[in-house]
DNA sequence: AAAATATATATTATCGATAATTTAACGTCA
DNA sequence: TGACGTTAAATTATCGATAATATATATTTT
C-alpha cells in the first residue's frame, strides 16, 4: 500500500488528512476498525501522532471511539441524516435570508455551480453532482456573513453524507438540480425569504427521503469487516 | 494548589474538564498560555493526557494553539459572540416550534429554572443565573428532538460565553429574567411559533448588545498574561 | 452442558526520554 | 547604532516502552 511520503506539516495533520479521505471516499466502510499502531506501521511513524489524529477525527464526529476498546468508522444512521438535513433545512433559510443582496460575483458563481449540477445530473455523475451541489449551497452559507454558522455548516455537512444521499437519488438528479433554478432566481431578485423558503422545503423534502430509506434500504450497513 | 485526586475515568477526560471549568469560571483569563509540561506537573502525570486534552479544548473552540508555539485560552472576540447568539437566535426558535407540545414534566422542568434565575437575578449571583438561564435554554433544545442540533448548540453555548455576558449586564438579569416569563407561558399554551418568536427577538437582543461593547469595553483583554 | 472463573491476547492509555522547532538573548560586524 | 547571524532556552512533537483494560479463549466447577 503505497502513499504519499508524509513529510513537512506535523505527522498529525497528515495522518487525519489521509484516514478523512480514505473514510470519505469509502475506503474504510463505516465500522471499519482503526488500530492506532496498525496504522503506526503503515505510515512508519509512532503511536502517538496517529492517536491525535483519530482523537480529532472523534472530535469531528467520523470516528467514534471506546475506552480501551478502540476506534472504528461511525455508521451514520438514518436518524442523524435525517437530523442533519433538519439543521440544514433551518441554517440555510436564514443563510439565505442573511445574504441578500448577493454580488454580482456571488451570483456568477451560483450560476456556475448549477450548470454543473445540471451538467453532471445529465450525466448521473453523482460525485461530480455532489460536489457542485455543496459548493451551491455553501456559497450561500458564506454569504451570510457569520463565520460561525460556516464552520457549523461545513460540520453538519460531512455528517448529511451526500456523495451518498445523492447515489440513491441518481434517477432524480435532474429534478434536484431544477428545484434549484426557482432559488437562484429568487437570490437574483434579492427575495431572501422566498429562496430561503425553497431552500428550507428542499432540505426538507430530503430529511423526509432519509426516513423511507430506513425500510427500503439498509444504510451503511458495515460489509466487510463487522463489530465483533 | 490543591484538587480533586483525579482518579477513575481517563486522566485525558479529567484534565480536560478540570481546564474547561478553569477557563471558563476565568481562572485562566483569556490569552493565558498553557504549557502542557506544566499542567502534567501540577497533576502529577505525564504529558500526553495533557495535550490530548489540549487538542480537545482546541476542537471545541476554547483554545488555539500554533506549531511549537504552544496553546492559549482564545480571547472570544465580540464579533464571534454576536456571532453565536445570531446562531442560538435561529437555533432556538426552530427548537421552540419543534418542541410544542411540551410534557408536564418539562414544563415544571422549565418553571424551576425560571425561578432560579429570578432568584439569583434578585442576589446578582452572575454564575448562578448563568447556569439557570442555559439550563432553561438547553431544556428547549433538548425538547426539539433532534440530537444534532443538540450538539452543535452545546458547542455554541461554550462561545457565547454566557457568564462573561452576565457580568456586563449584571444590573439588568432581573429584565432579562423576566422576559423568559412570557415564553414559557406560550410554550405552556402549545404556542411554539410565539415562543420562538420571542426567544429569537431575545437572543438578537443580545448580539446587538454584544457589538455595543465594542467600543465602550474592551472585551476579553488578557490583563495579567500578555502575547509576547 | 451451563455457568463461572481464570488465563491469554489484543489494544488502548500513559509514561519518560529525545528530537525538532520556535522564540528570545547575545554577540559580531558594517 | 542597527542589521544580521549564532547560541541558548523553552516548549512542542514524536518516539519507544510499559501499564492498564477489555475481549476472547481455555479451564474448572456444579
Amino acid at each position: 500500500m503505497t502513499e504519499k511520503p508524509l513529510v513537512r506539516r506535523c505527522m498529525r495533520d497528515q495522518v487525519r488528512d489521509v484516514l478523512l479521505e480514505r473514510i470519505l471516499e469509502g475506503t474504510y466502510a463505516p465500522g471499519h476498525r482503526l488500530i492506532e499502531l496498525e496504522l503506526a506501521a503503515e505510515f512508519q511513524i509512532s503511536q502517538s501522532p496517529v492517536r491525535e489524529a483519530l482523537r480529532e477525527l472523534e472530535a469531528m464526529g467520523v470516528v467514534e471511539s471506546q475506552r480501551y476498546c478502540g476506534t472504528r468508522v461511525r455508521a451514520s444512521d438514518v436518524r442523524e441524516m435525517q437530523e442533519a438535513y433538519e439543521l440544514r433545512a433551518i441554517l440555510e433559510q436564514n443563510c439565505a435570508q442573511l445574504a441578500v443582496p448577493l454580488s454580482a460575483q456571488t451570483l456568477a458563481a451560483l450560476e456556475s455551480d448549477l450548470q454543473d449540477m445540471q451538467m453532471s445530473a445529465a450525466m448521473q455523475d453523482v460525485m461530480c453532482y455532489s460536489q457542485a451541489a455543496r459548493s451551491f449551497h455553501r456559497h450561500i452559507v458564506v454569504e451570510s456573513g457569520n463565520r460561525l454558522i460556516l464552520q457549523i455548516w461545513d460540520n453538519v455537512q460531512v455528517r448529511a453524507r451526500l456523495p451518498f444521499v445523492a447515489h440513491y437519488l441518481v434517477e432524480e438528479l435532474r429534478e434536484f438540480a431544477a428545484v434549484h433554478e426557482p432559488i437562484l432566481r429568487y437570490l437574483r431578485n434579492g427575495d431572501g425569504v422566498a429562496a430561503g423558503d425553497a431552500l428550507r422545503a428542499m432540505m426538507q423534502g430530503l430529511s423526509s427521503r432519509m426516513a423511507l430509506l430506513t425500510t427500503s434500504h439498509q444504510v451503511d450497513s458495515p460489509e466487510g469487516e463487522q463489530a465483533r
